[in-house]
DNA sequence: TAGATTTCTTAATCTAGATTATTGGCGCCA
DNA sequence: TGGCGCCAATAATCTAGATTAAGAAATCTA
């Protein structure tokens, strides 16, 4: 069963009774995604809200020179979506793949607006969830003005300290908003001040 | 009065009754702010949640280096708090202050939580704009990773028109990161070209 | 197992934007 | 009326990080 994870996540910030959790349970769909798959592309409308249980996916942007822009990292318990496309239901610009064999629950936006309607107590979770993903929107977007590479290597490491073994350092670079490179000279620095 | 436009803010999203419209209403503070008046000072825990009805407010960071980072303009109509602080009740690190003689709602967090729990269709209110915000936060991340520094210019004009002009040009370079010189002479070369 | 593909490193060169300094304009107010 | 403080413009110099290139190492694929 790959739902105990986000009924625990759940729970975290409401509580609902034995019928309301399987309510919910029933209406999650289950989709597994080989490294590199993607769960949505660029120019597709976004149709649910995934929730990741194993493996990691990453959300991105290309912008016009090519290069990409990873907006969040998706390890299990967190959630994903294109939420400018997922809240318009316009085509969006995000890219979501999978860097490993990955499982999500994926919520679709019509059984979320009915649950709001259904089961108010998920209007709470929901805004709850989106106040933290804001704050950390906002740290980040405040690390991006304010530190310089090094600095937000340094922030990356301490705040994702699980994914800095397990992703290739184009991942990184491309999260922190440096070149491969630069990264690899920065890294080589910091060995040598050790 | 200067309650209309915060009714009419929350009538976008969610129908209050007579009677839960003025309950609300009761609820709020009220405060002038000359210009140059501080809201909020890092170090301070922010206790409320503020609605611009006049002026104009700004919510920024100083780094290390004593440099100002603006998170957020605020002109009338808008919300502005540091919600980190807010949510957590911890000490914060985002100086609220008015750009010119101003007004503000304010709605305590305590009263904002009885809301919840008294009228839960707030709820919904606070989660869309929520939504809202992060919605903006995150493209204001993307701009900052994949734009140059003309590119966020454009980008800031299209998005704030009516600031352009009432604001002096170090806070416009402030918020797109750059230093008051660089936007100068991006100006420069942008009328130069037309 | 070889070959192909991707990842990481190092190094030389280049550039967007920072820093520092100088100037002139403009409102303020004693 | 003049002096003071703030703001914008311009220009010279400097630097963090990009770009380009090339080789080594690791991983995939057949």
């Amino acid at each position: 069963m790959p739902y105990h994870l986000i009924v625990q996540n759940i729970s975290k910030y409401i509580r609902l009774s034995p019928e309301e959790e399987a309510h919910f349970v029933s209406l999650l769909g289950r989709q597994h995604l080989k490294k590199k798959q993607f769960l949505l592309q660029e120019g597709e409308v976004c149709r649910h809200s995934a929730f990741v249980t194993r493996g990691c996916l990453r959300g991105y942007t290309l912008d016009s020179n090519g290069l990409e822009h990873i907006l969040q990292f998706a390890p299990p318990d967190w959630w994903i979506a294109d939420m400018y496309s997922l809240l318009s239901q316009q085509p969006g610009t995000l890219n979501i793949d999978a860097l490993e064999d990955s499982e999500v629950l994926l919520l679709s936006k019509k059984d979320q607006e009915q649950l709001y309607l259904d089961i108010p107590k998920f209007e709470r979770f929901f805004r709850i969830i989106t106040e933290n993903s804001l704050l950390s929107s906002r740290q980040r977007l405040l690390d991006s003005l304010s530190l310089n590479a090094q600095q937000r290597y340094e922030a990356f490491c301490q705040r994702y300290p699980s994914l800095i073994h397990c992703l290739p350092q184009k991942q990184i670079a491309a999260y922190i908003g440096v070149t491969p490179e630069f990264l690899s000279k920065m890294r080589a620095e910091l060995l040598r001040k050790k």
